[in-house]
DNA sequence: ACTTAAGTTTGCAACGTGGCATGCCACGTT
DNA sequence: AACGTGGCATGCCACGTTGCAAACTTAAGT
């Protein structure tokens, strides 16, 4: 058995309570007691039991971060940040993945974790607004990524629609004319695609659209999309990912059928991921704040309770080799 | 306040022990008042104090992940495998992040969680062995990879002495003579590495080795050695990476000399990544069977206290187009 | 010398749960 | 009628910690 605070008590002749009030460094303490309980601590190996210290105390120390997918690598990168951030603020973090899958969402959302945690940050996927604005759920929430806004709930994410807006007008701007958006979420109500549609609608104006849906994000839904698009009588001479995976797996596509990159097609891509910058060529890309995304996220669960936030992090367009 | 076993016994006019029994699905409760029950927690949104619980029962259900990066794309994947076979057992993982660095690897191995976790699932970088034998904390630890055998602690790897082999053997069977091996870590510790050495070294025999180290292993560390050894008088014909970061920063190199793959050099990486699988040429590799290192290490925290055990995870070479 | 304040240490109680032992009841058996 | 058995419900207590308030000690101010 683990040593407790009654032992180390006995051990330094001094009662539970001053160990405890060493242990938590309460400030009067007399030095010399202090040292003598701190070698006690030592010298037993004495650790304080966090079931023990959440019961009293009512927090754990723990906060839960919610994705899709933790080896989507932006999420995957999201996460470093964040686990390295709450370190240090002296919390840990917990990982629950949805797989994208509606059912799992809603389960965190209504509390799987609310004993368990003190704070929920929560990158939606496939959540209806009507579930999060019917939380009962009393844990702190913070939303990580946009969402319609119906839902009274802190949320952190970067202005998708400016982004999108930017990285369409940057292949206007090369002079690209038949520019596609890859990575339309066709029966979802995820936001965060609908915002960086709009704003690539925004950007091309009275240009010809087109809009091409994928079932999910990755690489392999890039890399077939974009073969069919090679395929068509007029093919685009730029797209805008929604995604750097789909990116990757455009450039891929593009490889595949001899496509040159960036001379026949451009390519933008979306979240800054470590291997865009490695591809061939070096994948032009939306680069949000992953690091002020997590700490803004982790203020916002610290912050006392208020009307709903929402934070805009930063982001900014990253020119390199595919466009 | 979130209601608790008192509140719940008021609502349904029974104990607080047979609402207990209830949650925990006793088996001598009637079937009448079992319903009573269920309907007051379901009312009241019932939900159980894991601290409350934990400290009764003394288990968390909780374990550590430990690993160097998390946005280390196996790491991702191993993590993600690992939290989704978690979860079927009824265990959460929380992830803590090293970033490779020796004194943070000791604090955890000397019980930084041990009173939080069930179980440690260790993933060591620089930790020297002697730590390890050394290690006094008694929460079950199961090594994930390679490590020298001197300290008596469970682990589950794949053979990566003979993966190396494999891989080394597979360029010279397609006719390379100059392979060199890429990622030696000069004043390291760590015995992944040393064992991929190992093998590298069998499968060359007489051949004339040519042993590239690196600081980390990262895409921009495969990237600078490439581009070092491509300026070289007599460049190797191919290279063995240990890990697919590496070989997919040297493939950019490779790219940006001119230099043409697999024509004038092969490579292999080793993890095999997702985006290994859409590089252009697409990356042949060892593809070690995450699932089973999970499930593996997972039955291992859960088995009974033994002797140390020393498990080893299937793998296979994924021929693709880089060699 | 007397009061006040600051520093130091302590015992008691409670956080919410589950293990244990026990009590109660109804029923069937000897 | 006495007994045993199995189904069901309950009260007490301990898990290890910290908040609270009180007690005691020493130093400083009047």
């Amino acid at each position: 058995m683990n040593p407790k605070l009654r032992d180390v008590a006995d051990h330094a002749g001094v009662s539970v309570r001053t160990v405890s009030n060493v242990v938590n460094g309460f400030r009067y303490v007399a030095p010399a007691t202090r040292e003598r309980v701190q070698a006690s601590i030592d010298a037993l190996g004495y650790r304080p039991n966090m079931a023990a210290r959440t019961l009293r105390r009512g927090r754990t120390g723990l906060v839960a971060l919610v994705v899709p997918e933790i080896d989507s690598p932006y999420f995957a990168e999201l996460a470093a940040r964040t686990v390295r951030i709450a370190e240090s603020r002296g919390l840990t973090v917990l990982i629950d993945q949805t797989d994208g899958d509606a059912e799992r969402e809603k389960e965190l959302l209504h509390g799987r974790r609310s004993q368990l945690v003190d704070g929920v940050l929560f990158s939606p996927w496939a959540v209806a607004p009507a579930e999060l604005a019917a939380r009962t759920d009393t844990v702190p929430l913070v939303l990580l990524g946009e969402h319609d806004g119906t839902a009274g709930v802190d949320h952190v994410a970067i202005d998708n629609v400016a982004a999108a807006r930017e990285a369409t007008g940057h292949l206007l701007a090369t002079g690209r004319r038949r520019v596609a958006a890859l990575g339309i979420q066709p029966r979802s109500l995820n936001a965060t695609a609908r915002q960086r549609l709009a704003g690539y609608r925004e950007a091309l104006a009275e240009l010809p659209r087109l809009e091409v849906p994928v079932q999910r994000l990755h690489r392999a839904d890039g890399h077939r999309a974009m073969l069919a698009l090679l395929d068509r009588a007029e093919p685009p001479d730029a797209v805008f990912c929604f995604t750097d995976e789909l990116a990757l797996g455009a450039l891929r596509a593009a490889a595949d059928r001899g496509v040159s990159v960036p001379g026949d097609l451009a390519l933008v891509g979306f979240d800054d991921i470590e291997d865009g910058r490695f591809s061939v060529p070096a994948l032009t890309t939306v680069s949000p704040d992953k690091d002020r995304i997590a700490e803004l996220a982790l203020d916002c669960l610290a912050a006392e309770p208020g009307p709903p936030r929402s934070i805009v992090a930063p982001h900014r367009l990253v020119v390199r080799g595919t466009s």
